[in-house]
DNA sequence: TTCTAATCGGAGTCGCCAGTCCGATTGTAG
DNA sequence: CTACAATCGGACTGGCGACTCCGATTAGAA
């Protein structure tokens, strides 16, 4: 931002093996963050890449900037998802589809998007860019499976995005039983169909 | 634990300023983590209580065992609303006014079970005494509900316990939106209507 | 009121962790 | 292969926060 160009990225692109940390460092700190908690440290993080912590802090200047590079990532695929699911599912069984695509992914993004937001960092803000796109294609799941009746009218992209976010957390919180979790999810389903008449 | 009878609690009263010291602290530290999260120091906590960080470790060994001291509170007043609730009001109203009582009261709870299990606490296991007795509560909460039809049958306890963790979660993101919050209540109140016929 | 044990308060200790710095290493252009 | 700039690694720093310790204070019994 000082001097440069403000628009795009790296005017030079990486050399090979930073190309190599850099992607790596995410992969483990997707899994790590994920598994264990935001809490774990950076150079636990760096460790376990394979790589120091001053690599580490040269690709992502904060911790703070590494969570978010990951969050950015998980709702990147979820939107390639949601627009993947729109162009060949019916409307129905795109949205449900996507409902529990989202759910089992979650156990993750709920750590990141808390500790972002601890921090004092406004998600919505930070990700405008993907968040859109996100937000815009699930809107587009949501009308077009309203309109062919699978969910009912009174329900917006909040209210589904709140949906999600709750359902994430039942699922979180129920672990590993797999009936029981069937059944929780089936009154969110059931929830969704209900016409409200 | 080190010379004392392991079983039940002070030999002696305390005296009156402790006490009063200790309720202090706990008022504050529920109001304070519940406005802040639970990343706030002990420090700060104890100069809001206006007492020294002394007498805050004096009473509490632990910042974790302040965290569950007020979990615990918190679960014991649930405890007896819900055994109120039963006894007062109609089995369907009784357990939807609890569930809405669960869910308004939350933003704090979610607060505390957070931090206490990413501390590595078995939540589970230290609340077991006041856990056991909600745990009763709810499941005649629960049973009376669907003996009288007005909750699906295909549900227990753990899947109640999941669907207001998750509900909880969905009011806290919605924040102070209330419309699209009952939009989205409804949709949890009807799921649970639903017959699944 | 006097005396003593219980309690208080907060300065200080200790460990942990994010983030820095620079000598050693390594990709790559020529 | 050589040279040099990009990159690496990890010892080091600074600050923060949980918890300790002990002299000062005070409740409450006699």
């Amino acid at each position: 931002m000082t001097a440069q160009q403000a628009g795009q990225d790296s005017p030079r692109p990486l050399r090979a093996d930073a190309r190599r940390n850099r992607a790596r460092l995410l992969e483990v700190a997707e899994a790590v963050f994920t598994a264990r908690g935001t809490g774990v440290s950076t150079e636990e993080i760096a460790r376990e890449a394979g790589v120091g912590v001053g690599t580490l802090f040269r690709h992502f200047p904060t911790k703070e900037a590494l969570l978010e590079a990951v969050l950015l990532r998980r709702l990147e695929r979820l939107a390639e998802a949601a627009e993947q699911l729109a162009a060949t599912k019916a409307p129905g069984d795109a949205f449900f589809t996507f409902f529990a695509l989202v759910v089992d992914q979650s156990p993750a993004k709920n750590v990141f998007a808390d500790a972002l937001s601890a921090a004092g960092v406004d998600v919505r803000q930070t990700t405008s860019e993907i968040g859109r796109t996100l937000h815009q294609a699930m809107a587009a799941l949501l009308t077009e499976a309203q309109r062919a009746n699978a969910v009912r009218a009174d329900l917006g992209v909040p209210e589904l995005t709140a949906l999600l976010v709750g359902t994430c957390r039942m699922v979180e919180h129920l672990g590993s039983d797999s009936d029981a979790r069937e059944r929780t999810f089936a009154v969110i389903a059931d929830g969704l169909r209900a016409s409200g008449s």
